[in-house]
DNA sequence: TATAGTGTAATAGTAAAATATAACACTAGG
DNA sequence: CCTAGTGTTATATTTTACTATTACACTATA
């Protein structure tokens, strides 16, 4: 896996996760690939997916069953507020980092826009 | 000082002072209050500080005189180049991270602009 | 029932960030 | 020249994330 080592591990390895949740790779109700496993798969030990894992299911996105290993919840309605909470964090992030730099709203949202243009060009 | 606990503080730091610039609170050729005075106004340690300012001072946005001060680069063109990289930097991540979660570019550009309308309700 | 596969937990060790503290080097002003 | 204020650097210590390793508890199945 790729870390950015500006942030915990555990944590990016939770995000990556609710990422394949959220995008279906991973659907309700399917059963994780087993701890050790995962921990081959980010390159990285069973401890620290261990702590992503722990606070996936206290978030109940993940149901853990001992001697059986780790399944996604079945509670789509979770799994989509969940993708709610996860996109309006970032929202959230980026109005309140350009807001500080004194950009106002429409100054965000043409950037984004032109962002977006850029970026499709330079393809 | 308020501290998210998922990255380094010289880090929020950094970002904390490159804010002050670019919004004008410190101005080009302005001196900074000095370490021991940030660490106290930061909540943080001399060390630490400095550690931020090192880096700021390699990026050529501050200029340290030793047994003067650090003082904000009077090249305007600089702190200009930093904003439009912080900003962009910004962009790229919300874009990448909603992508990430399967929305489609329009899709990324109209939440923005309902949690930009939500959000001026709100208040 | 034995075994392989699973989650869980504990221990010890390493590395990095941050702190506390002190010392050093330079500058300006009295 | 001396002193107060500045940046700079170094050392030791604490804390936290991460790793390596091992052991334990449970489940399914051959």
């Amino acid at each position: 896996m790729n870390f950015d080592d500006k942030v915990p591990i555990y944590y990016q390895i939770e995000n990556h996760i609710y990422h394949e949740i959220i995008t279906g790779t991973l659907k309700p109700g399917e059963k994780l690939p087993s701890v050790r496993q995962l921990a081959v798969d980010v390159t990285a030990n069973v401890n620290t997916v261990q702590r992503a894992l722990s606070e996936m299911i206290t978030a109940g996105i993940i149901e853990s069953k001992r001697g059986r290993g780790n399944f996604v919840t079945m509670e789509t309605a979770k799994i989509e507020q969940l993708k709610v909470q996860l996109v309006t964090a970032q929202l959230a992030q980026v109005y309140e980092q350009l807001h500080a730099l004194n950009l106002s709203d429409t100054e965000i949202l043409t950037s984004l826009q032109q962002y977006i243009q850029q970026r499709g060009q330079a393809k």
